[in-house]
DNA sequence: GTTAAACCCTACTAGATCACTCTGGTTTAA
DNA sequence: TTAAACCAGAGTGATCTAGTAGGGTTTAAC
């Protein structure tokens, strides 16, 4: 059930542009994405051409370019960026909405695995699909000013005063039922 | 968030042998689950001598030989077959319970896709630890029985009349919140 | 006690994927 | 002109995937 480092470190990133921007910074450098996260340069250079690629960044070319979102971040589902990245969500095929594919087993509709399974990618695009990047960047910066951690990306001096945007949720889709869980209860409240 | 075909084919197997000892088969062959589920045999024999290793199933030696249950299918969640075959339930190492592992990223306390991907496992795991192999069976045999399909491993002729012990859900643990999906909505009627 | 049917054990492998590295472009602001 | 950035594609070792191959051992029945 896992996560490529390739899905993981372009969700980095893009989180991280979603917070860029949402401080004032229009553009970041692949080195400055690089050596927050942690990630080889080279190795996340690729990542940002197919993500440019896929219509999620937009690039400056030459002297103090860099990379920005290319849409809203509040645009940008997760499950979106991890289908591009890792492929379909759903464990087999089988129970794959946006890739299906018949599996082996002689009787699909009375297979009790598929019916888990089916149970199981619903609970991951549950999650993945309902989520942009815009409540994640939410939720990591309302952590970081509760606990008073500098925010990344600020060229000003005082964190948090430049263009602090007001962060609009993702609109909620009605074919979605409410989930429970770390994310969404951090957003009625900063309970935790 | 693939689910191998050693996994995929793993489970089929205890599936079936969870049928088969619902219908009053003791002993079922390699080549038998092999040939139903469409599965290589000798690739299969490899995966039923893990799952006797891993004390999930018991095999009778010689001719007419076979395997069965090493347990009541009750006390068998898939959780714990997947995390075997597969791994960790967890999409990244720094979300899991069973294999904890540090991520490359500077802050764990404030990184949003953890937060993210803790809820994505948490709501695997809601499941895949939730159910057990006896749960699978039952919506299985369930769906056959209104269906009329008749039932494998069925040693009589009649369909479902021999020794059809009454299966028990396996005891739900207090600490998992309650999840709604297809299997749940299986058990209190036979609405799908 | 032979035989056939079953499980048991080990090795191997072609291909894909992963997680990068390496080598050079081309573009642009100063 | 230059330096800093993005752009492009090839290569690579390690690991994993999904098996295949070839036997060996145990047991029930004849």
């Amino acid at each position: 059930m896992k996560l490529s480092k390739k899905g993981e470190y372009a969700l980095r990133a893009l989180i991280d542009l979603g917070i860029a921007a949402e401080v004032g910074r229009s553009l970041v450098q692949v080195s400055e994405l690089a050596e927050k996260e942690r990630i080889p340069v080279k190795f996340l250079e690729q990542i940002m051409q197919l993500l440019k690629e896929e219509g999620f960044v937009v690039s400056q070319r030459g002297k103090f370019g860099g990379y920005r979102l290319a849409r809203p971040a509040a645009k940008i589902t997760v499950g979106s960026v991890v289908r591009i990245i890792d492929g379909p969500l759903a464990p087999i095929g089988c129970v794959s909405h946006t890739a299906y594919e018949k599996c082996s087993c002689p009787d699909e509709v009375h297979c009790g695995l598929r019916m888990l399974m089916l149970d199981v990618r619903n609970a991951i695009a549950g999650i993945l699909d309902r989520y942009s990047l815009a409540d994640v960047v939410e939720v990591t910066l309302r952590k970081m000013r509760r606990d008073e951690v500098p925010l990344p990306f600020s060229d000003s001096l005082v964190p948090g005063r430049a263009a602090r945007r007001i962060t609009f949720r993702s609109p909620l889709r009605s074919d979605l039922k409410p989930v429970e869980g770390i994310l969404s209860n951090l957003f009625p409240d900063y309970s935790i």
